[in-house]
DNA sequence: CACAATTCATCACATATGTGATGGATCAAT
DNA sequence: ATTGATCCATCACATATGTGATGAATTGTG
């Protein structure tokens, strides 16, 4: 997509790596999962301890974030909402419904995955967070749409037919408008096969405060799975819908008490 | 020497400066505060828009960082919790101390608090993790500020004083070099209200690794029960410091052997 | 204790990024 | 509306960073 400045998004990488694993890691392990030569993870990874931000076991040869890291995005839950609880209450919904399910906002054109918990059915549905998909080509991306202007979709379908790197998005888009209509009505997405074929996803968006950027959350794998089990996916995905509301007013009690 | 990679230190230097400012940046406020050329800022930022990281508000043409951030170091500070030693030891002070104690870092001309154990004592004080208070202005920032030049001090002490958000920092920061001096000399910080009024602290430095930020410990509450325990809360500080160098030595030990 | 297999730090050239200059966009004031 | 002042995105060359190759350091094995 557009040009990002490589070592910035690799040093970010690396700590989501860490937020992942949770555990010390070593240069091999970073470069296998991070998909970058060795030479430039030791190179990274020694800047990173200069610099403060990860601690050297020399013994072990691992490296591990300081609490250091923990000062970059702690604040940020107080003052949007509780982010640290939304991983549980995503976690809840896959296990309700055993599909994968996943919590985006938009960037650009493109529906991005904040937070992704897999279910316990198999898909191969790609989910991890950071994935993009168009705004016009998913549940999710609906639902982000659905707070946006007629003008605005349209735009934004028309630079995805332009832009989508495949042949089966730039179909997809073309249903887009539709798509977000019937979504603005009935209060929820579904998506069947138009991110990917044979896979199919129900969204609904997410209670947002003012200022604060919208957030939409979805549950998907196999359509026809999908299809069967939709009033059970409904169900728990509204119930989340609930519970991020209880924690804004709570948010917002707090605010001005 | 300390050869670090200048993208990466820049990308974790503006998030920094959003958890010191906790509120939307211009590229302007942006490129002034961390003092790079304004042409770098805007690449650096379009870059983490594009990435997720950041939000760019086009109306205002103001940058905020995205609940992703909140995933890079959310994390570490449960898992300090459960397996790490400082938080512990911190809780440990509070116990027997029965006030509240908190580990502080420098963020600009800040005190923040990595972690905070709230004592048994009742205070209004506010103690959160990722809080700040002036540097110049409280027990903690005393302790960090031993380790700068005077030049230093003084340079901090006046931009606390043109900047702090109410008089009575201003007026407390006034008197900082000499607190400041007074740590230096006697190895401990002991504020009587400077920070809010009747409340009080004492804080000491903790012993640090060679390149790895430098850290305070403080523990206080109301000013007139601290001044009552100043001997208990000391005796604790200490004893913090002493576990902290073992903790240390261990490392190097490990290190050499 | 020697040998083989891993793992990682370093170097030097290929590539990516930084930045001064520029002008377009937006804002504030009349 | 018009003007002048800010603010910022973009470009092209100067600088910083990435990376394949290499060998040193460490680990595993008998």
């Amino acid at each position: 997509m557009n040009a990002s400045i490589k070592s910035s998004q690799r040093t970010l990488e690396l700590f989501e790596l860490f937020s992942l694993e949770q555990r010390p890691l070593t240069i091999k392990e970073i470069t296998e999962a991070l998909g970058m030569p060795q030479s430039s993870t030791s190179v990274l990874a020694k800047s990173l301890v200069s610099l403060g931000y990860l601690e050297k076991n020399e013994m072990r040869r691992t490296y591990y974030p300081t609490l250091r890291i923990s000062l970059l995005g702690t604040w940020i839950r107080r003052q949007h909402q509780r982010a640290g609880q939304l991983p549980a209450l995503l976690s809840e919904v896959a296990r309700v419904t055993g599909e994968s399910t996943i919590l985006a906002m938009r960037n650009g054109i493109y529906s991005q995955y904040l937070i992704a918990q897999k279910g316990n059915s198999p898909t191969r549905a790609q989910v991890e967070s950071g994935m993009l998909y168009p705004l016009a080509c998913c549940s999710t991306g609906w639902c982000l749409l659905t707070l946006e202007s007629k003008e605005a979709v349209s735009k934004i379908v028309r630079r995805t037919i332009s832009e989508a790197k495949n042949e089966h998005w730039r179909k997809s888009a073309k249903h887009a408008v539709e798509q977000v209509e019937l979504t603005q009505n009935r209060g929820y997405a579904f998506s069947k096969g138009e991110t990917m074929e044979r896979l199919g996803a129900i969204s609904i968006l997410l209670p947002s405060m003012p200022g604060a950027y919208a957030m939409s959350a979805g549950c998907g794998g196999w359509v026809d799975r999908v299809e069967g089990k939709k009033d059970l996916i409904l169900g728990a995905l509204n119930e989340l819908a609930h519970s991020v509301r209880q924690l804004k007013d709570q948010d917002e009690q707090i605010l001005f008490s």
